[in-house]
DNA sequence: GTCTATACAGCGATAGAC
DNA sequence: GTCTATCGCTGTATAGAC
């Protein structure tokens, strides 16, 4: 009982410093110290680095998956991708001092050739399914997937400028041109070639 | 005079190393090894890591800012920007594997809240400074720094899927769609709501 | 200017007492 | 299940011979 406690502070603390100093960055002694347990008794629960790191990226999916469902419950498919999108403001101090969770540790693993890169890549792949799905839905077929992807590339691009300039109003700015990309593509009838701009 | 041979010679290696594993990943024994110099050399050119950071970034905005310089005696304004965008493709499989050099590094930088990020984000600022001139040439005015923001924001968001999925269509695919963006941006009159999708 | 040798802190990881 | 103690390795950085 207590095992399942104690593993899981360590799973998310992890899951925390990985986030906001990097995977290679963080230190057992860190995780250990914000769990404030000993280095000893942290390998009783996690034998190698990398498998803390498996049980980070189950946790982000798990969590991820428990976010949209939610939303599957309450709203129509338009407003969950809207909501996909206000991510960005209600995140925004995060993402600013940090970046994207999803697209940082990618990025980290990708560079490191690490064996659990196609693990984090499935977070990005919870979006991007659960997205192509939305537009499956609002009918766009065969377009659903690239529209996905459109939508998952700008959420990267506005996350890394953003913690690069620290800047709100680019957020916010970029925020609206990509709902005004929404409309445009859901009723291409109304659109308006300068969405905000 | 050898000095300052040797030590270009670390600094390219290190510039190399930095974007292909990391900042923080690269040691001096791996840059010592790429240069085949011994790690006590060198520290005669170089007293700490933080010191040849500063040194790639200073090489990297020369760099890019030579590049642009180039395009900007043969081209005009529309096909420089055009040529940004090409950097996609042209680049791409070094971005597929290893993303964006300019973003990667800034991100590393502010997870790590390294001293220097502000100098990594002055790499981004030469591509947002010099987009903006080129909108500004081509009459968009107050604009022009929102457009150059937008263009850098696609292109981040580019490279970090195309490092994780390592997805060459959607390169191109997105490639073509900034360029039917930035028609639309240039002459709103010819603009059709749906550029690619 | 380039080398070898070395200091010393911190890393991931293990052994064994309680 | 949690602890202390410790291992071997690698990291940055320094001293000093050549």
């Amino acid at each position: 009982m207590k095992n399942r406690k104690t593993r899981e502070a360590i799973v998310s603390a992890a899951d925390t410093l990985f986030y906001e100093r990097g995977f290679e960055a963080t230190s057992f002694a860190d995780i250990a110290a914000a769990v404030e347990i000993s280095r000893g008794n942290f390998y009783y629960h996690f034998k190698t680095k990398d498998e803390i790191l498996s049980a980070v990226i189950a946790k982000r999916i798990e969590d991820r998956r428990a976010m949209l469902a939610k939303w599957g419950e309450a709203l129509a498919p338009r407003d969950r991708i809207l909501r996909f999108i206000e991510i960005l403001i209600t995140n925004q101090s995060k993402i600013m001092t940090f970046g994207c969770p999803v697209g940082t540790l990618a990025t980290e693993l990708s560079k490191l050739a690490h064996p659990a890169q196609p693990d984090a890549n499935q977070i990005f792949s919870v979006f991007r399914d659960w997205l192509r799905l939305q537009f499956e839905e609002l009918g766009c077929g065969g377009r659903s997937d690239d529209l996905a992807m459109h939508l998952l590339m700008r959420s990267q691009g506005i996350a890394t400028l953003a913690a690069a300039y620290k800047d709100e109003a680019f957020i916010r700015r970029e925020a609206a041109d990509m709902t005004g990309w929404l409309q445009s593509q859901l009723d291409p009838s109304k659109a308006s070639p300068r969405p905000s701009h």
